[in-house]
DNA sequence: CTCGATTTTTTGTTGCATCAAATACTGAAA
DNA sequence: TTTCAGTATTTGATGCAACAAAAAATCGAG
């Protein structure tokens, strides 16, 4: 009965347990596109890739249906989720409220010294671009917009963030192969490095609200034309 | 075995096990402030008070672990979050983001004839204060704010507003037992509900941003007395 | 009495067998 | 060929026991 509150530690210590491992290298493959949207992931299936029983496995796979990661499609069948319109308007609203609000807050803290960082990934883009890797692109991407939002000290704002790129991950491989990461991406994301070096948190918001709106439209255009041939 | 008659009504098309009905009772039983914070959740203890065995009650556990409605406070103890007064903030500017979202989109799609069951439950907040009943004015308030949210068809967006409030639940009922709902509460329900009828969009963000603020400086008052007087 | 080491208990994790439900499959009848 | 009933297989859920690690309790030396 007696408790006296003690000190938490945000980052989550999580054990390095076996479920654990499956959960996150889950996770990376979900945002990495591995997964075709529709797939069906079994419990048994996970369970005999990452040789272990089927405990830990439906462990993980009920936490990223928990998280909306995965979804329910039928009694018994959990499948990687492929966006609606709607879903993808959603989302969408989301990522400018809570990617927005992070990157106001990022700029407030963020050492100018980190620039260099940033510059780095915004290379690997490029370079990957040019060799059409588009799927080193969209990591590197990822990467550049955590990087930035990591400065904002918001630990659950970042987890919320990252929940929604979960959500759109999968889709996001799959119905955008070469375009997911454009040019005009480049601006956007020079504009952010801009507003970081001066200290200004509305045109870095600007500038990531920009980058959004961008994808969405793109995004936006691919969905249609798939649901039209359908 | 066991005979009792669950009844597990709706529940749409997801799965429904004994491992989520734990979870979405241990959801509910932290948001009625039912755990202080600090408490220290053991898998058996669950399982036993379930009457469930141990696999689904650490099901149930981990899920809520990996959304932070519960979190590790040792490689082998999960407790009941207790907040801080940055996570406090933290949360605050989260909700009043997409708490302020959710209300735009909600009052574009509220149908009038709706502003009944909102009364109706701001008049169970009201009778619950006259009775001093805190726990349940506190939950007639959730019910108050995701009714209007659930108007916003963004059901992505509704879920993780839930999370939020599951963040900060136990601490608002352990520090705050009779003040979590003022008077003043009633204001910013009636204002937001104006604003509902006359299809006013900033006008009910606002209502409801004004409630989160007040609950925020209240909130915050509480947490910095706990913190000087240890 | 205090402190540190050792033993005991508690607790999370995991593998596995089993159960019930859902799905796939087979084959015969129309 | 199509359809549908009945069977076999797949699959998620659950309980249980064993294991390892951490926490608690015990005990002994100073």
């Amino acid at each position: 009965m007696s408790e006296e509150p003690e000190q938490q530690e945000q980052s989550s210590a999580k054990g390095t347990s076996r479920g654990d491992h499956a959960y996150t290298a889950l996770k990376e493959k979900l945002i990495r596109g591995a997964f075709r949207p529709g797939e069906k992931l079994t419990v048994r299936k996970i369970a005999q890739d990452f040789g272990l029983s089927s405990t830990p496995a439906r462990d993980a796979l009920n936490r990223l249906v928990t998280e909306r990661a995965l979804i329910y499609a039928g009694p018994k069948t959990v499948v990687v989720p492929s966006l609606t319109l709607s879903q993808l308007r959603e989302v969408t609203d989301m990522r400018l409220a809570l990617e927005g609000l992070a990157a106001e807050k990022a700029t407030e803290k963020f050492p100018v010294g980190a620039l260099d960082r940033l510059e780095n990934i915004q290379g690997r883009i490029n370079a990957a671009l040019d060799q059409k890797d588009y799927p080193e692109a969209l990591w590197a991407n990822k990467e550049f917009h955590f990087l930035l939002y990591g400065y904002s000290n918001m630990p659950i704002l970042v987890a919320t963030i990252e929940q929604l790129w979960l959500r759109i991950g999968a889709t996001l491989n799959d119905l955008y192969p070469g375009f997911a990461i454009t040019r005009s991406g480049a601006n956007n994301h020079r504009a952010a490095m801009e507003g970081l070096q001066n200290h200004e948190p509305a045109e870095v918001r600007a500038a990531i609200e920009t980058d959004i709106r961008d994808g969405y439209r793109q995004l936006r255009r691919v969905i249609s034309e798939r649901l039209s041939e359908k």
